[in-house]
DNA sequence: TAGATTTCATACTGAACGGTACATAAATGC
DNA sequence: GCATTTATGTACCGTTCAGTATGAAATCTA
């Protein structure tokens, strides 16, 4: 292990001058924009606004900047969405604002539509069996997260009688692949909000 | 225009030593599995047995090769789920093989996860305005096509009550991107089954 | 058979690719 | 200060990229 993260203790040599998160933050948009093949190094350098070497010492090759822009996406992007599960509110509210925050993320202007894991990621992991279980374990982490909040739910008696907790979670998860998927293909918030909608009204209109 | 295809006549030089859809199929297994920017000229051509030359007289370039690939995509693997929806069964029963022949389709072993168009060629769609249009119409086209079929259930009598049949198709379409996304991640038949089949459940059984 | 026409295989082009060697700059430890 | 350590900037490496020029091969018309 290198000291790089030692507490308090400054390192000895010359210290790095970028700071990591930023220019992963410039990497996610490059390949959430362009594919981890479409992606050249003067492409990811130039918007890192750092040089090969200093990429190469910090992610190690391409591939390792790949991932670490994946975990940085899912813990900035992906996090935004897992804060609605968090508030007090009705299972219904809470499902509709998830819909709402997904579809506002995958069609933000200015942003690449879509989603990096779920239509960038998924691409590029056919050949690549590590970064395919990856991405497996970050949808079931998902899934999971959904069914916490649901699980609550229902010992606190607020999911309607006869809903599972574990498969409603995996159903809205797959709604927001839907979401992800065609909003890629340039579906706008409109279009999306009704599909969404029409989810949330089966999953908890019906008695 | 090119004198290709009229009808019977012969053409004049040479002839055409491949088939057009057979090296068709083969670029559609290099591009489902690598993507766009990760299939090269070099692996095209292998695997349709032509040379370069042949390949750019055929489809002008990478690009319009790749327009070719998807179309034929959707007319071959496409056409298969699509098959699901003129049988004459229950709405139930049809729902639940379409999304039985998507997730074969999308796991079906020799073959590269998840479908080409959904998964692959929405990443490569970001840059390519053209590109993403005609993901949208074919989108629009499937959402259209098992539309047309429930709205035959709903004037039969056979569409449960208050299933609005757009909104049903929308439906059962988002649920075979989630599969498909979750497929092209690594996701099991069997796990993809048991969401399916979940989703069928909460379409068909309540009253 | 002679000429026209089109496809084929070979070989090549300049540019872009991912990755790195090396010298310099900036910090620490003594 | 001076040696040590680490990061940076430049410039480069061999390879691979998409695309093409060229001439030989194969078929047609006449």
């Amino acid at each position: 292990m290198k000291s790089k993260e030692s507490s308090g203790k400054r390192a000895r040599g010359r210290p790095v001058l970028f700071d990591r998160d930023n220019v992963l933050d410039a990497a996610v948009l490059v390949f959430w924009e362009k594919g981890y093949d479409g992606s050249s190094l003067d492409n990811l350098t130039e918007a890192m606004g750092i040089k090969r070497p200093s990429l190469y010492a910090a992610f190690g090759n391409k591939r390792g900047l790949f991932e670490a822009a994946i975990e940085r996406y899912a813990s900035t992007r992906g996090g935004l969405e897992f804060g609605v599960l968090q508030h007090d509110n009705e299972p219904r509210q809470v499902v509709s604002d998830f819909f709402k925050m997904s579809i506002s993320c995958a069609t933000e202007e200015g942003k690449p539509r879509g989603c990096m894991i779920a239509n960038v990621a998924t691409g590029a992991a056919e050949n690549d069996e590590l970064l395919r279980t990856k991405l497996a374990n970050m949808f079931d982490q998902t899934d999971e997260g959904i069914a916490r909040r649901f699980r609550a739910d229902e010992e606190s008696g607020r999911l309607p009688e006869g809903l599972d907790p574990d498969t409603l979670a995996q159903m809205v998860h797959s709604v927001i692949h839907s979401i992800k998927t065609r909003a890629r293909a340039g579906a706008t918030g409109e279009q999306l909000s009704e599909i969404a909608g029409s989810f949330v009204e089966m999953f908890f209109s019906k008695k």
